[in-house]
DNA sequence: TTTAGCACTCAAAGAAGTAGAGTGCTAACA
DNA sequence: TGTTAGCACTCTACTTCTTTGAGTGCTAAA
């Protein structure tokens, strides 16, 4: 669909002004504020067209216009400016960064609240994907009682770890030599590398262990299912509640119903079709509940890989140009943060 | 304060029908719902005292009266009656706590989603205390690139993790001996028993390493701040925006801004100055910002030992005695799940 | 001590009127 | 032919006024 300039200068000022004051923008305020040089008459002219083709649409016969979904993909996809962050909104991002997070989970949810701060939108988080990783240790501690816990630990820093049942016949000792042996076979692979055959080599190893170790390879299995062990981290829902497009209850609340339900998060993040920042308008959004909100995604990595996501849910009447160069800032920030911590030469944490 | 079997009749209705309704209560309605054997004229005339003694108050001249902070600790402390749980409800909970549950996050996560949506009040659930278990092992595991990782097992099933940059000096051989040291000599000591004499020991055993173990110990020390790796489950909003309350979304904002603080929802759950299920009305909890709301906490305990809180948020006009009612039973088979599960016995987790 | 009766109060809901922002159309103009 | 001034028209949002009715307190009688 062709645009020419003076439309496009048109759409753009709407969908700028809008954006700003949440109203229904006429041909008054346009000619008003920004200096096109032509008259509200035409400039009505030209938004009946707008109208028509689809770019913009009208509450009500006596109300100015107010960008349809189409509109808004059009202005983010050759209208928008790109939104160059204030040295202040740099230097908060920047500080973040430095500052020593003591866990991963931390730096995660500090990631959120930023996003959601600088956004006013909410922030969803998702921790990196354990499968990412290769085994670097994986260690069967007797807790008493016929329990012991497994715990794996990653090269990427991840950690997991999940209570099993075992026979009161087992002894400490016994665990440590699974353990060892685990670790000798399994240590340095990736979930995807170890083989049927390497496993067969365990169980021959540990015969005497059979039991266990239907156990850990079922734990072992079940961190392989990507996004089984996936938290992710929500935040800055009131941030997203000062937006004019909130004041109705009901609205809060299916929203937040459905937000609170991780899997859903979990199918939101996944919708990244391309590298770099996503941008989901309304009912792109492939979720029916929440097709009056948009998206802003992107995929954080370490080493070149993907290995989570990130990104913000506000109104569908959000400031894409600054959403998407914050998202695209912490994106970046957060993955070379990740980068130092999982690939070493970093600070402590 | 006394007051008479007839008052005390009254003020039980005019709670009854407020927390049911929402709505000032009048005389005529108490004298048409509750048969009490008395007009709506005496009915006016124990209000005007009720009103008078600060058990009740009015909204304004002509509305109905409705309870005070001081009516609700009244009905709480002696007018209420103990709510019985439904079948269905009984089910509900017993079945949440049969199933398995992969770990104890997830489990604690559940049992904030079921008191919210049973008591149609915000959830809030603390993780059991790290600094009530023992240590069971200590790991440090080489991570490549001058970094390693801490894990700490207690023999509670809680676990910590983090991440230390080491000299790249030290191999895996080096790290692996220091390791079996402290499980040799920390095993089995709970936090406070860890006197200085043994981590002079541990100095002395592993001269050559004291760099690490300064950074050990320094992780250790922080396990041992009470709180300081708490996490808290926060849950069920959504469900108390169904309240009338909260149809002011400005309450909301300020509400969701605390909320998302953890070290608020952490002083909140302090407040338990008894045994048992513990009640805070308005003003009562030690929080400006959330006076129009009242809390229902409670602790549980593995082995007698009280290791974790958890409760519900909500409007002053919650029905206390259903509240009441379901966070005791809630917190009883938390606490025996989680006796199963820390103390053996138990079913895989 | 209780209650019927009554005048009074006041928030909430409805009705009516007003203001004003915005539109589309027409006709004149460059 | 494109642009613009002018104008009648539309429709929401706001204000003001009125009505309604639930509820009260007071008084006097039972």
């Amino acid at each position: 669909m062709e645009l020419n300039s003076r439309k496009q200068e048109i759409l753009l000022a709407i969908i700028t002004e809008y954006i700003d004051t949440a109203e229904p923008v006429g041909s008054r305020t346009i000619a008003r504020k920004y200096k096109l040089g032509i008259s509200p008459a035409t400039i009505r002219n030209e938004m009946a067209d707008l109208e028509e083709m689809g770019f913009i649409e009208q509450p009500h016969t006596s109300a100015g216009r107010i960008p349809s979904e189409r509109g808004y993909r059009y202005y983010v996809d050759y209208l928008m400016h790109k939104y160059q962050l204030s040295p202040d909104e740099e230097d908060l991002i920047r500080q973040e960064y430095t500052s020593k997070a003591r866990d991963i989970g931390l730096l995660l949810q500090r990631t959120g609240q930023l996003l959601s701060q600088l956004t006013h939108c909410a922030s969803v988080v998702q921790s990196p994907k354990m499968e990412a990783g290769s085994y670097k240790h994986i260690q069967l501690v007797e807790l008493g009682m016929g329990r012991a816990m497994l715990v794996l630990v990653m090269d990427n820093g991840t950690i997991q770890h999940r209570l099993i049942e075992i026979p009161s016949s087992i002894t400490g000792g016994d665990l440590a030599t699974i353990s060892s042996v685990l670790n000798a076979k399994l240590s340095g692979h990736t979930i995807e590398t170890i083989k049927f055959t390497l496993i067969k080599e365990i169980y021959l190893e540990l015969t005497r262990h059979r039991h266990i170790l239907d156990l850990v390879l079922e734990v072992l299995r079940y961190s392989l299912t990507p996004g089984a062990e996936d938290k992710i981290y929500l935040g800055g829902l009131f941030n997203m509640l000062s937006q004019p497009e909130f004041h109705n209850i009901e609205k809060v609340k299916t929203l937040l119903s459905l937000l609170e339900q991780e899997s859903l998060l979990a199918s939101l993040l996944a919708q990244i079709s391309k590298p770099g920042v996503n941008v989901r308008i309304g009912g792109e959004i492939s979720c029916r509940a929440i097709q009056d909100c948009s998206m802003v995604i992107a995929t954080y990595e370490v080493g070149g890989q993907p290995i989570g996501s990130l990104g913000v849910l506000g109104p569908i009447r959000m400031d894409y140009a600054k959403v998407i160069s914050v998202v695209d800032y912490m994106t970046r920030h957060l993955s070379s943060a990740l980068e130092r911590l999982f690939r070493g030469g970093g600070n402590q944490i």
